[in-house]
DNA sequence: CCACAGGACGGCT
DNA sequence: AGCCGTCCTGTG
């Protein structure tokens, strides 16, 4: 139970360390974010616009109550998980680590939506962050029920059911490419129970993974993504270019594959893989490690 | 004009 | 089972 006070309309709540807006909602993990001035910051959760504001281990929540920040926010953004007894873990004979957990120290793993995750990472394959935002927004705009709040108009994040009865037609708009087909037929397959994944967390991460790839669109990378950013596995270490670069440089003085670094991220980082993956991976990006200029 | 971007698919050996 | 051309769009 996390302990929170209301003040005029607002949810407060003392002692939140490890946070920061900034390391949390931009190091890859979701794309609806975003900052509206200095410290202030809005998203959507499930059917609501969120405004945030974080300062002195105070966190604040615009108009917010009780009930939905209890039920959906405190799970969202982690608020009771341990992160000093991850990041003292993680770092321990890691001076490479500890390095990137200072700079990343306020990332925490939100635990987004399934079909949000699923979907947002669909249309991440082979495109960059900006673009990737892009289109989400495109997507929700166009076929997410509409949020009116104070500051205008929002919209949900479509479930599979609005997007499986979807032509391709109509998806063309939202200029998501070759990918748009992939939205339509994993929509389908996880309304069709095809992949059971409401079940995930009672099945090994092994067997998830495995699981993960009938869906249409979705491939190693993006099955790794899709259970780690929607809570659902966290001995997960998505491998992607960056992550290739950062361990070449920072670990291991060569480029591995995609199958190694796996082995060697479940070996040396265990259970804490995807701590450890979004910690490297944000230091890597504004840091742009590896980056050919 | 071409290369490439947080990859995956499908048809070929 | 692994390799490799192709996929849509935007940017450099």
């Amino acid at each position: 139970m996390v302990k929170s006070q209301i003040v005029n309309n607002d949810i407060i709540v003392d002692g939140i360390c490890d946070f920061d807006p900034r390391h949390t909602f931009e190091c890859g993990q979701c794309f609806r974010w975003r900052q509206l001035e200095d410290g202030l910051w809005q998203g959507v959760v499930r059917d609501r616009c969120v405004e945030l504001q974080w300062r002195d281990n105070r966190l604040l929540i615009h108009d917010m109550d009780e009930k939905f920040f209890q039920t959906c926010l405190v799970s969202y953004l982690d608020l009771e998980r341990n992160y000093a007894e991850i990041k003292e873990i993680l770092s321990k004979g890691d001076p490479v680590m500890e390095k990137a957990i200072e700079f990343g120290h306020g990332i925490r793993l939100l635990k987004q939506d399934f079909h949000e995750a699923m979907l947002s990472f669909i249309l991440s394959q082979n495109n960059g962050i900006p673009r990737i935002r892009q289109i989400v927004e495109k997507l929700c705009e166009s076929f997410g029920a509409p949020i009116a709040y104070k500051g205008g108009m929002a919209y949900s994040f479509p479930d599979f059911a609005q997007v499986a009865r979807l032509s391709i037609e109509a998806l063309k708009p939202i200029k998501a490419g070759y990918r748009d087909s992939y939205l339509l037929k994993a929509s389908g397959q996880a309304l069709s129970r095809l992949v059971d994944y409401e079940n995930f967390d009672k099945l090994d991460t092994g067997t998830v993974r495995t699981e993960m790839l009938k869906f249409c669109g979705v491939g190693p990378k993006v099955a790794d993504c899709i259970l780690l950013f929607s809570g659902i596995k966290y001995d997960i270490f998505p491998v992607d270019r960056w992550v290739k670069r950062v361990m070449a440089e920072l670990y291991l003085d060569y480029e591995a594959d995609t199958e190694t670094l796996s082995r060697f991220a479940a070996e040396k980082f265990g259970k804490l893989a995807g701590f450890a993956q979004q910690y490297l991976f944000y230091y890597a990006r504004e840091m742009k490690i590896g980056k050919v200029s």
